[in-house]
DNA sequence: GGTGGACTGTTATGCTGTATAACAAGATTG
DNA sequence: CAATCTTGTTATACAGCATAACAGTCCACC
């Protein structure tokens, strides 16, 4: 029963089915390298490098930050902590995060892997494009507001 | 511990995360829509389109088209069969899916769903950043090969 | 024309991501 | 002060995605 004439995909071209299909693709391989050579996933490794830009900021404010619910910051904190990653420091009801040495020099091998795929991303994209796209994707992501936050 | 100024995003406009963020706004509303007009979510809504294209297609082929695994595909074709959208006829060892009656009415109905939220995706772009978006779009997929294929 | 390998649909299972509700403790506001 | 809000945490539930195993069917090739 293997059709002769390949399918007709009626998600071709539709906007919102490429962008998810490019998004899962381009999640999907980043994960792996990540996974391999450090053992984070992209959820661990945005968190770190929110709380390097970020010193001292809370839990909280981080997911706030990358759309993560609370409830979902505490164990990736709490993992990242288990490894010595990073540092919970109590203040008052809340908690500063803080890179450890070890935290600071994985960033670092981070960003290697990062700089990597984004570069593998914007292959072929002249600068003009590149603004083109990045301009739309920061302008669905206005239009579109998120409902848990 | 409110911060007086803004987080700095040190993802913002890292294309990576901006493809993944865009990509999540834009589906959770989109399901929002689907499944508060029809109790149909995206992964459903993908496969109706994809029988309706190609009529007699299998589940196997489906998955194939939609990068959804044949494991996966099982309970949404089940599922939409059970809400009498589309029929199962044994073909040897595989099976011809076929929309009914009822199955071709509501692809009309997300269709119209599907066009508003294409339309506010698109809103603000000439045909020439379309062309580039698309293009860009697609080139990911090439370029990330899944892996379960 | 048999037979081995490939494909089918299905079930079971596990992990990730996401979302909600409830709670106690601390902060803020009037 | 009291009422309300925020914070971190736990528990829980569901969608998505992936893998492994299985029995039945098909096909290509010898």
């Amino acid at each position: 029963m293997r059709r002769k004439e390949p399918l007709i995909d009626p998600l071709d071209s539709v906007l919102g089915y490429e962008l998810r299909r490019a998004s899962a693709a381009a999640i999907t391989t980043l994960t792996t390298s990540l996974v391999e050579a450090t053992g984070l996933r992209t959820a661990a490794m945005s968190v770190l490098l929110v709380v390097e830009s970020n010193p001292d900021v809370s839990p909280s404010e981080t997911g706030r930050c990358l759309g993560i619910a609370r409830a979902n910051i505490t164990p990736i904190v709490t993992s990242l902590e288990e490894r010595g990653l990073l540092r919970r420091i109590q203040k008052g009801r809340s908690q500063a995060l803080r890179l450890t040495a070890a935290g600071t020099k994985m960033v670092a091998r981070l960003r290697v892997i990062q700089d990597a795929h984004e570069a593998k991303l914007a292959e072929g994209l002249d600068a003009k494009s590149l603004e083109v796209i990045l301009r739309f994707l920061q302008g669905v992501r206005e239009r579109f507001p998120g409902v848990g936050e």
